[in-house]
DNA sequence: TGACAAATAGAACGATCGTTCTATCTTGGC
DNA sequence: GCCAAGATAGAACGATCGTTCTATTTGTCA
């Protein structure tokens, strides 16, 4: 690796734990030079322009969120337990100063437009479109019912995380935690096949 | 109504439609200036500072949101009913420009301190209070089961239109009303007094 | 080791930010 | 209709933003 492409990397940690922390366009040329010890120009001679720092920033993201999330989680079998651990590794990765990166940049970025936004919705779906994909391996082991739509238990997973990351970071309800695991559980109960005929709770 | 009084409402009108469609803190005072035809000063000796302004803006959005959801909503029969239009009120506000102030706001001071902060969450956790007191009149009624825990039927409603928020603004996925729908429907079905003996679906 | 390329620094740019000051204009009560 | 109080304008402030330019230092390879 040569010179230039270590800086740039150590630039890019720093960066992306800036960007996590405050978000993405808190994020400044300068504070980053201050941060890094580089100076603006010699920073941006790394990057060309703000935007392609974005860009770069949301891609370090990525890397880390596989790292952190979806790399353990193919370690457990497939079905209802992998889909467990990417809960429980997403919930970690969410706790993280700033919380979850993708959460924080998406709100930043609805309304705009550019490669930055771009880049992120294209990592967002396929994080999504992975969960989904997990779900239908439930299905298929048996774990969920035949019928369940894997789309709409991603979309309701999915939201079960929006709401902690609300419920923790910005209400700081004290019970937060508790309400996503119930939420979490209940969903993965209605999934579940039907249980043999009991007595009703 | 004094003018100075009545030209404080118009800024403050036009001030929360800029941040509701761009967010608080892209709202700029020159921005504001121009849009309302006032100079910078003029403007600003009407709140005094950047902050006060802010919170001006989120007790604006407050008054808007009881107008647009809630007492429509309070105008429905208690219980089941009501919670149903509470939802549909709140997801015909959060299609406005900008989507959800509430929500765009959350996610843009959860880092941050002051006055603006406090103001935004004092706001939105008296509408999550007013959400679960909602439900329990719904268990009251007897439309729910009566051990049905009222915040966590909050914490669950609310994240779904957290999930509504990202899905539509952001990932733009065609199929995220109706996903919406079939979660909230979900949700309430689970809510309900348990069915008299029937065989499963 | 010498030479060329890569990496970095430093200064300057125009723009915009929130804020403050002073001056002028407008309103409302007597 | 006068006159104080209130409302508004305009200019200027220091700071910071992203970006560009030109030097200068540093690394790399023949």
């Amino acid at each position: 690796m040569s010179k230039g492409e270590q800086t740039r990397a150590a630039i890019l940690e720093r960066a992306f734990a800036l960007a996590a922390a405050g978000g993405l366009s808190t994020l400044s040329i300068g504070r980053l030079a201050d941060e890094t010890g580089l100076s603006k120009s010699g920073l941006y001679a790394h990057f060309g322009s703000r935007e392609a720092l974005e860009v770069a920033i949301v891609e370090e993201a990525s890397r880390q969120f596989v790292e952190a999330v979806w790399a353990p989680a193919l370690k457990i079998p497939r079905g209802e337990p992998r889909l467990r651990a990417i809960f429980r590794h997403w919930l970690a990765w969410g706790q993280r100063p700033g919380g979850c990166f993708f959460v924080a940049a998406s709100a930043e970025f609805d309304d705009r437009r550019g490669a930055t936004r771009d880049a992120l919705a294209r990592e967002q779906k396929a994080w999504i479109g992975a969960l989904a994909k997990a779900t239908r391996l439930a299905v298929e082991a048996g774990h969920f019912r035949p019928d369940l739509d894997p789309g709409q238990f991603a979309f309701e997973a999915y939201s079960i995380m929006l709401g902690t990351h609300l419920f923790v970071r910005f209400l700081r309800t004290s019970d937060a935690l508790d309400r996503t695991h119930a939420a979490f559980d209940a969903l993965v109960l209605a999934a579940r096949a039907p249980a043999p005929r009991r007595a009703a709770a």
